[in-house]
DNA sequence: TTCATTTTTTAACATTTGTAAAAGGATTCA
DNA sequence: TGAATCCTTTTACAAATGTTAAAAAATGAA
């Protein structure tokens, strides 16, 4: 997916406002089973899938969560860092190897302080993130995990091709056996 | 809590742009039990407590889940409304008598295209519902019920004062009797 | 205060989910 | 091809949570 694609489904900018947006921003490529996040750094830059997907994870005692997956046209940020200046919680690693579109925060920053389009689309992005991970929490506390699993086969048949199902049952908050269970009640 | 203190804690405004939103804004007061909000519609304002507290619930099947409580300085909005022009999920209860700052989303929306510094506010006030609502997601996938309700008991005591314990019970996500079984254990 | 109502806890049993281990499939790479 | 590895399902049992009902405690109104 392009970078211009990308920026402006969020909200689209003038000519000049993208152009110094894009001026920040390189493409860069790193392979399966790279960790482009630590969950205890500062990150300082954000990331727009081209190509590949990837997941988010913490270890919660233990054991490990995978709690996000990420594909083409998505972010790969660290809210706590963008927005709070202190680590996340997300280690990311990808699950493909991946071309990304890197953008350094700092230059944001500086940016939200010169141009109000960009001002406003930093406004939508973080409210389309808000959106998503509302959705996310009200699906958690409503569905149950068969329901879950069922809206996730639908809504993005690819990621059951692309991600082993034990991430997909952390993903979905519950054990793989459990997960098991269930898709062999559904057929 | 002030108008002021509560638009400010978010991001500090110079005066004439704090001015210019306040002038938006009017004082609103309904009583205890009020449905100020309704899941199935789209709602045009957003309010600021001054006092009291609210809860959000949904409906799931026939039972009623509630997902949020809201006290003096927070924010009641239907993201869903306000980002998306759509219905929410939430209908908004009034737990106490409340007296609501009130802002017609239209206003602040022209606001945004007209004042950067509104507009980064904006943006602002959108990256910290993020947090926010990022935090309960992972609560939620991380931790047990009764680590976020011995959380609940020591970042909100008062909410355990104001609120019944089915309310929260729902808001952890277990039942009533499973909620009474983690508090006998607890002591 | 006293009675009625609401809230919270307790109990008994059913259901769901987790744990650990083993078996069955699929994939990779020499 | 064949052996090793990884992924997924199945089984048996344990632990946690839900359901329903009743008892106990707290609250509120006359």
């Amino acid at each position: 997916m392009q970078v211009q694609q990308i920026i402006n489904q969020i909200y689209t900018l003038p000519e000049a406002s993208f152009a110094q947006l894009k001026s920040c921003i390189k493409e860069v490529s790193f392979p399966k089973k790279y960790l482009l996040l630590r969950a205890d750094t500062i990150e300082r830059k954000i990331y727009f899938i081209k190509t590949g997907i990837v997941r988010a994870y913490a270890y919660q005692n233990e054991n490990e969560i995978t709690f996000w997956f990420g594909k083409e046209g998505e972010t790969i940020i660290s809210m706590k860092s963008y927005i709070m200046n202190q680590p996340g919680y997300e280690n990311i690693e990808l699950l493909e190897t991946c071309e990304l579109y890197e953008l350094k925060t700092d230059k944001l920053q500086e940016l939200f302080k010169q141009d109000i389009h960009i001002a406003n689309w930093g406004r939508k992005f973080a409210e389309q993130e808000l959106i998503k991970t509302e959705e996310r929490l009200i699906a958690r506390q409503f569905s149950t995990t068969a329901e879950r699993y069922s809206a996730l086969l639908k809504n993005h048949p690819d990621l059951l091709q692309r991600i082993s199902l034990g991430y997909i049952a952390s993903y979905l908050g519950v054990t793989q056996v459990s997960l098991s269970r269930i898709r062999a009640e559904i057929k």
